[in-house]
DNA sequence: ATGGTTGTTCCACAA
């Protein structure tokens, strides 16, 4: 059975309960994974995504900041979260398939503006968050798992529009993208998208700043699908739905999707 | 070098 999955930074859940709405009635994914719900849980219109057929939810949340939630048509239970940095932080939170496929979704921080641990509290507490995943991975050697998340890098050069212009900004300093690598490491993840998708520019986030983001295109891929290999070999169908930016009341964040035969 | 936008909450802060 092919299991489609799609990861999204909302941008808050519940202002845009209606598109996540449309997003899952023109892609039908089986699972969908949401960062920066920006609700306590009891608060998520969770019996709207019922009754679009998704009646199973596993979700962690807090008043206004941070919430991740895990939206899905197929049975799965909640595998519980970490808590990271001990902050109380939403960031992560983890749910089993019946077939015990492990999926992690994960909102890691964004790291303020400054890329000095020094000066900016923000950003080591970014790389803190990192060093935690990778320590874990090392420890628990993830298998048959999925994760996916807003890690907030992107590591590529051909994952942002322009690697020059942003080698010291927050998302793709090289302290960043090392920090991401080890954690990659640390568990033996495959970058999906990227196996998928080996060449091209490819972005999933887009600045509310930019007067017209299309046209600019000043985009990253700050949005990632991993799997552990034992079952990275089973995926396909990699795409971002740059379209879905375009929207009403967007996100600025566009969905990640691929496939799983399992 | 600066300011640009959005969301939530409370009278800023985070992104």
């Amino acid at each position: 059975m092919p299991l489609r999955l799609a990861t999204w930074n909302i941008n808050s859940v519940r202002l845009r309960a209606p598109i996540v709405l449309d997003l899952l009635s023109r892609h039908g994914p089986d699972i969908l994974c949401l960062q920066e719900t920006k609700s306590p849980v009891e608060k998520i219109p969770a019996e709207v995504f019922q009754a679009a057929g998704y009646t199973h939810m596993v979700a962690r949340g807090q008043k206004g900041y941070n919430g991740v939630a895990i939206l899905s048509r197929v049975p799965l239970e909640d595998a519980g979260h970490r808590d990271f940095c001990e902050r109380g932080d939403a960031r992560h939170v983890a749910a089993r398939l019946e077939d015990g496929t492990l999926i992690h979704n994960f909102y890691v921080p964004a790291g303020g503006d400054e890329p000095d641990r020094e000066k900016n509290i923000k950003f080591g507490h970014k790389l803190d968050f990192l060093s935690e995943m990778r320590d874990w991975f090392h420890g628990e050697a993830p298998k048959r798992s999925i994760l996916v998340g807003d890690l907030n890098i992107a590591p590529r050069e051909d994952d942002v529009w322009s690697h020059k212009a942003l080698l010291k900004v927050v998302s793709h300093t090289p302290v960043e993208v090392e920090q991401l690598a080890t954690v990659q490491d640390s568990g033996n993840w495959v970058d999906i998208t990227r196996k998928d998708i080996p060449e091209g520019q490819l972005y999933s986030w887009w600045s509310y700043r930019a007067k017209d983001w299309d046209a600019a295109d000043k985009g990253r891929r700050l949005d990632h699908i991993w799997a552990t290999p034992d079952i990275a070999s089973a995926a396909g169908a990699s795409h971002i739905a740059r379209d879905v930016r375009g929207w009403e009341k967007p996100s600025d964040h566009a969905p990640v999707f691929a496939t799983f035969d399992l």
